[in-house]
RNA sequence: CGGUGAGUAGCGCAGCCUGGUAGCGCACCUGCCUUGGGAGCAGGGGGUCGCUGGUUCGAUUCCAGUCUCACCGACCA
């Protein structure tokens, strides 16, 4: 490719309503332009990318023996109102009529739509296993589209649906999709993790997402250093605290705590440490629950794992007025004793071995000490409801620690059961003619959002740099002088070489200063940059520069091609 | 949707407080010059100042409304 003749608007200046570098950099690479809030053009280079990671993606995908197909992007509601979704899934779902008022959506997702044409045409088991798979454009209405192509409101996606004739036939199917997954995420080198996940709206028994790290990521994981185990927190189990400390034997009494709300305020007037206090809290369901959390004073709360334990639709904080209805208490006195109304009181298990502890006495300024569960006060339920932390021992192994990273969510992997499936009646029948429901997993892998990942995860001062495998060329010519003809015509012999040898190489023959092709070769992540220059012509020498290292390579001028070649090749080399 | 901030040339910004029809840098066009890390000189093109209404002789500037965009929360590939 000619650079002269191809399209790469670079900007030197930063547009300011981007945030992200991964956003800021693909702007000023001239790989995206915005359109409107989270919808953008691909330009030129940017569709490079994006191509080059979907067919890594089709590869893995075809190894793994799902099939590809196209599904529309525009789904009738039909369809949505069968599966319970149409009234479920909210303003995310863009909704519209067309010319004869038929109500229709532009597809968030694709499980109807597969389910509708497995259900037709998928009768029997031996059909199954079968799974599908597309790259499509998908629209959800997000509420706040942010971080370029992180999080737009139009992106590409890759998804597949496998269909099985049981639970544990759905489960190889799952478990082929993890591999294909760690296979495509390793072809891209990038640095990643399979975490056990939450399943939210999808639905479904389990899940991993595929978390790529970088400090900018919007998700907190969980990783132990020493066992396999990993999760995003929203998930992550806390270890078993199995020390059961001694019946507490001192006698509860009620002490002044004056203007005291905050657990460290508490601690410290009684000059306690925070874990010797247990902290309660009041949430409430949209439905009008009432729960009263009880945790150790220096733990957190995990909303979601006290929402799914409980079995709630929804949670959220109670307001002051519901606390003060719940418990008879001002926000930050709040305890288990004494509670105004007969709520639900759900304790961490690490405060099942706590004894002659301090907790609020449902009174302004007043707090207990020395409160044991059971003699004080009876709680409804133990529950594994706090946020586990940095530090914390592996729910896994003896010997783990568990490290916390910021993660990027690019694909996550469900095992769906019969969810949809049985809302929508596709069944098979099996070898004693029996009617049976079709087992589902689904599987998805934000393409532009990988790609974004990788620039969030490998960049410089100087711009992208993007892994080989997913890098828009390969490699680059610069001819620094191009009024010379003698570099000139040495650049485009090597041009034309590389390309010979099935390279993806872009020739920068513009009548430039070398600074600006410097800038831009750098900015817009060319993993190695040939350099033609009169000086080392003259030697019979080129150079070679490796964008992730920075690392300069005088080569003659007859071995550059092969050399270049090789290094391509053994940098998108990967294990079978 | 709630909270915060911003809309002036393709991009980054100034001007607005104290009304008099707009300016700087980059980018773009022409010429000269220059060629190993975003050069220099000269000339030039480009803006209904987000939109609507009000106040005023006169509004980018003051007032009201509205739209859009970004950031922080819930959602998610």
């Amino acid at each position: 490719m000619l650079y002269s003749r191809y399209f790469i608007p670079t900007t030197k200046e930063t547009p300011s309503d981007a945030e992200v570098v991964s956003h800021q950099l693909m702007l000023r690479a001239g790989m995206i332009r915005k359109l409107a809030s989270g919808i953008y053009n691909y330009l030129p280079l940017g569709l490079r990318s994006i191509r080059k990671f979907e067919n890594i993606v089709r590869e893995e995908m075809n190894k793994a023996d799902a099939i590809e197909m196209l599904m529309p992007n525009v789904q009738p509601a039909e369809l949505w109102e069968e599966s319970g979704r149409w009234a479920f899934y909210g303003k995310e779902l863009l909704r519209f009529k067309d010319r004869k008022e038929a109500e229709f959506c532009m597809g968030p997702t694709h499980e109807e739509v597969i389910t509708d044409m497995v259900r037709r045409e998928i009768k029997s088991y031996r059909q199954m296993p079968v799974n599908f798979y597309q790259v499509q454009t998908k629209f959800r209405d997000e509420i706040r589209p942010r971080f370029g192509l992180m999080r737009g409101r139009e992106f590409i996606m890759k998804d597949a649906y496998s269909f099985d004739v049981d639970s544990s036939a759905a489960d190889l199917s799952y478990d082929k999709m993890y591999n294909a997954y760690m296979r495509i995420f390793e072809r891209c080198g990038l640095n990643f993790r399979a975490v056990e996940a939450d399943t939210g709206s999808i639905g479904g028994s389990s899940s991993h997402e595929f978390m790529v790290l970088a400090d900018s990521g919007e998700d907190a994981i969980v990783s132990c250093d020493s066992c396999r185990y990993a999760a995003n927190v929203e998930k992550a189990e806390s270890p078993l605290f199995t020390d059961k400390s001694e019946a507490g034997s001192e006698p509860l009494q009620k002490v002044a705590t004056p203007d005291m709300k905050a657990i460290v305020d508490v601690a410290g007037f009684l000059n306690l440490s925070t874990d010797k206090t247990v902290k309660a809290l009041v949430y409430a369901s949209e439905k009008g629950d009432f729960v009263l959390a009880l945790l150790r004073g220096d733990h957190e709360l995990n909303e979601l794992k006290l929402k799914n334990y409980l079995g709630w639709e929804d949670i959220q904080m109670a307001t002051e007025e519901q606390i003060l209805a719940c418990t008879g208490s001002p926000v930050g006195f709040l305890g288990p004793i004494g509670l105004k109304q007969d709520i639900t009181v759900v304790a961490d298990r690490v405060v099942r071995g706590m004894s002659n502890f301090v907790v609020g006495a449902n009174e302004k300024d007043q707090h207990y000490i020395n409160a044991n569960i059971g003699r004080d006060f009876e709680l409804s339920s133990y529950a594994d409801i706090r946020s586990v932390e940095a530090g914390d021992a592996c729910p896994r192994c003896a010997s783990g620690k568990l490290e916390m990273w910021r993660g990027i969510e690019v694909g996550h992997v469900f095992k769906l059961g019969t969810k949809y499936s049985k809302a929508l009646n596709a069944t098979y029948l099996d070898a004693n003619g029996k009617e049976q429901i079709i087992f589902m997993g689904c599987y998805g892998i934000g393409i532009g959002r990988t790609v974004a990942a990788a620039i969030e995860q490998n960049h410089d001062e100087n711009g992208i740099i993007l892994p080989v495998a997913i890098a828009p060329f390969q490699c680059s010519v610069v001819a620094v002088n191009t009024k010379d003809s003698g570099v000139m015509a040495a650049a485009e012999e090597i041009y034309l070489n590389l390309e010979k040898l099935g390279c993806e190489v872009l020739f920068d023959d513009r009548d430039e200063r070398p600074g600006v092709k410097f800038k831009d070769n750098d900015l817009i992540g060319i993993p190695y940059r040939i350099v033609v220059g009169s000086k080392g012509l003259a030697e019979g020498k080129v150079e070679v520069k490796v964008r992730s290292t920075g690392e300069v390579i005088s080569l003659a001028l007859e071995e550059v091609t092969q050399a270049v070649k090789s290094m391509i090749d053994a940098a998108l080399a990967h294990k079978e």
